[in-house]
RNA sequence: GCCGCACUAGCUCAGUCGGUAGAGCACAUCAUUCGUAAUGAUGGGGUCGGGGGUUCGAAUCCCUCGUGCGGCACCA
């Protein structure tokens, strides 16, 4: 028998048979680490105990202490303990996939009945019966025909194709605990019992399509979260709790932003503390913009179907649309139009007109584009996914040499305005060539390239999305997270020869002859209401001052310091500041506490002392510290802080007065 | 769009076995002039999401439509 080295993570090495088991390896130091060992680590493998070790290699014998396999193994042996709990209650039920996903599992069932929020209690029950039974798990290696021909027997047609799915001819993994089966790659625990029956709680059911296909059956889908412990249990636990608080469905009400009825689903009603908002982060986009070389237009909203057909929309996304029939003279074939549900073709129209050089490029062209797009119902979520948006849309008309600088140059300007709005945490995807698709191969090789090497030369990371990308060109994807860690796409941008083409847009290059541009689709924010829903969650509502809808308001303490309060709100005022006076007849406790649920970043407390000496006691959204301050330091402080990011002394963007110049691109860019 | 769940006062929610709807906050009026997260009293407020059905009788049971929530699919 051949003899094989393996190397402990302290450095030290032992000599063992070929094909020992790591189990075996664990038992040689101890037996007591025998015991609590839940796996291996072989040559940075995660390796079940029961796997034989045929070559040198690196090894760590893993506990449940070991954090990142420990979860791993709990997760993933809870997957098919619920399983075999809910074959147990329900025998009729059929078993399909069951993989790990963050903080816990789920596992996908067919089953006639619907699952209910009772039977998630019933089946943890049985869980824990499984697991305090301390079943050992046990493999084998079964050849494909064996598999198939074992769940044709037990009537279990999804896994049947699941393995005739299974590239190859290898031949599989079953396992075992108890009396109950899966199909498994492993590795696993050694026994149910190393599962902490504390430790995890089965969340929610959902439908969910078979191989994620809409065309096919719908599954019932449960839900799990599971940690090492109880403790860990209960901080998830927690912090959901504590994210659902920021949920901005439900800031939105506290602070009267905006809200949604039933005749206009998915579109936004925006209250003025919300407009608010919205114009301010619109006038620092605008300014933002400006400053970055880009001009602004403006297209129609309702614009007739050949425009559509021409730009290739009408025969993917009519669907989608919204149609407005106008029955003009009552004729007999009506007008067919759509709402705009994205401004590109419009953009090109602009483009279009008179002749353009190449001189002109790349020329940037924003819009505040009001869109709207029928989104399937199940899609829509608060102001997040609407069915009526306004996007700071731009479409940059340039040459396939300019893309790299051109993308390099909004990356920069993406990440100057989400730094101005308090986020440091977004990611960059770059979705590649889906199979279905347009051009050549080459030249995707060199757009995709083009946009990974601007990410680079930006200065940032990405992760790439295979075959994610449009039928015409590959994309970069801008992600936030919300509340509770969904990931929202906010920034984009999008590589298209095709629209140009499709709509005939061309320039004159220096050989005389027209040419046809690239156009780079552009977002920073993606959607305003989306953005704006991200900004709410992000913050908790606390806004940066500049944004907050409502920055100040002045309480007074006895009715005598009422006319002292009309007075500091006139000051602020007059510096730009959004106050108001509280002169109601309560309590400071109540007010106090009102405008602090209703996120008030500064409430200035006006009594006897304030009116006497023309101070304010000024108090600050989340302390509980409040500073005495006379009027003009508070106006001047208030005011310096409700300056936006950009238009501060030193912001680094661009300079602030040129964003008021009207100035031709290429001028702009000259002194940029 | 699909699966499941929900919809009761402006908001958050209670409502037993089918017997004619309740609380807190908010709002209004009055009293109170108060020093940093809810002063007290009184009062008004409801087509129980819409429609249909079963029943002597429906917030409650059934059907249907709508909207929302959690997923799935979709996201030009």
């Amino acid at each position: 028998m051949a003899q094989i080295t393996l190397t402990f993570p302290d450095g030290n090495a032992r000599h063992y048979d070929a094909g020992i088991t790591a189990a075996d390896v664990a038992a040689d130091i101890s037996p007591s680490l025998r015991k609590k060992a839940i796996s291996a680590t072989v040559d940075g493998a995660h390796w079940d105990l029961a796997w034989p070790i045929d070559a040198d290699a690196s090894i760590a014998i893993n506990t449940l202490k070991d954090a990142v396999p420990a979860l791993e193994l709990i997760r993933h042996d809870l997957a098919h303990i619920m399983a075999r709990a809910v074959q147990a209650i329900w025998p009729d039920t059929q078993v399909t996939i069951g993989p790990v996903i963050k903080d816990g599992w789920y596992y996908d069932f067919y089953r006639s009945e619907p699952f209910t929020p009772d039977d998630l209690s019933t089946i943890e029950k049985k869980m824990k019966e499984i697991i305090n039974a301390r079943d050992d798990v046990r493999t084998e290696i079964w050849d494909r025909d064996r598999a198939i021909q074992h769940y044709r027997d037990r009537a279990e047609p999804y896994k049947v194709e699941l393995i005739e799915s299974i590239p190859g001819n290898e031949p599989l993994r079953m396992y075992w605990h108890g009396d109950w089966q899966d199909l498994c790659r492993g590795p696993h625990l050694q026994n149910t019992g190393q599962v902490p029956a504390d430790g995890f709680k089965l969340m929610s059911i959902a439908g969910a399509y078979w191989r994620g296909d809409s065309n096919r059956q719908m599954l019932q889908r449960i839900y799990g979260v599971a940690f090492a412990n109880k403790d860990d249990l209960k901080a998830h636990l927690h912090m959901l709790e504590e994210a659902a608080k920021r949920d901005h469905r439900k800031l939105g009400r506290e602070m009267d932003l905006y809200h949604m009825q039933e005749e206009a689903p998915g579109q936004v009603f925006w209250h003025p503390n919300g407009w608010t908002i919205y114009t301010t982060l619109q006038d620092y986009m605008r300014r933002k913009q400006r400053s970055d070389g880009y001009v602004e237009v403006n297209t129609p909203q309702v614009v007739n179907r050949v425009l559509w057909e021409k730009s290739g929309h009408w025969d993917n996304y009519q669907d989608h649309m919204f149609i407005v029939e106008v029955d003009e003279d009552h004729a007999r074939e009506k007008t067919v139009n759509a709402l705009k549900p994205m401004n590109c073709p419009c953009h090109v129209q602009i483009f279009n007109q008179g002749l353009k050089s190449y001189r002109d490029l790349p020329l940037r062209m924003a819009e505040f584009g009001s869109c709207n797009r029928y989104e399937p119902s199940g899609a829509l979520h608060g102001i997040m996914r609407v069915r009526g948006f306004t996007q700071d849309d731009a479409h940059i008309f340039c040459t396939d040499d300019q893309i790299v600088a051109e993308t390099e140059k909004f990356i920069k300007l993406l990440a100057s305005v989400y730094a101005d709005l308090g986020f440091h945490d977004w990611t960059i995807k770059l979705s590649t060539r889906p199979d279905q698709r347009i051009g050549s191969d080459e030249s995707w090789d060199r757009v995709e390239a083009a946009l990974g090497d601007a990410c680079k030369a930006a200065g940032y990371d990405f992760t790439l999305l295979p075959g994610e990308g449009a039928f015409y060109g590959p994309k970069l994807e801008f992600t936030l997270t919300d509340a509770i860690g969904r990931e929202w796409q906010c920034g984009t941008l999008q590589v298209d020869p095709n629209l140009p083409d499709r709509l005939d847009a061309n320039y004159v290059a220096q050989d005389g002859a027209k040419h046809r541009p690239v156009m780079l689709h552009r977002a920073v924010l993606g959607s305003f209401e989306r953005f704006i829903g991200i900004l709410i969650e992000e913050h908790a509502g606390k806004l940066p001052f500049w944004l907050a809808p409502r920055q100040v308001v002045v309480a007074t303490i006895v009715s005598d310091a009422d006319n002292y309060a009309f007075e500091v709100v006139a000051a602020l005022r007059a510096r730009g500041i959004r106050a108001e006076a509280d002169t109601r007849n309560e309590k400071i406790n109540y007010k106090v506490r009102e405008h602090s649920v209703g996120r008030v970043p500064v409430i200035l407390a006006l009594g006897g002392r304030e009116v006497e000496e023309r101070t304010a006691s000024v108090r600050r959204l989340g302390e509980a510290q409040t500073r005495v301050m006379t009027l003009d330091a508070i106006v001047a402080q208030l005011a310096a802080e409700a300056t936006a990011p950009d238009l501060r002394a030193g912001a680094g963007h661009g300079p602030a007065v040129a964003a008021d110049v009207d100035v031709p691109v290429t001028e702009v860019d000259a002194l940029a």
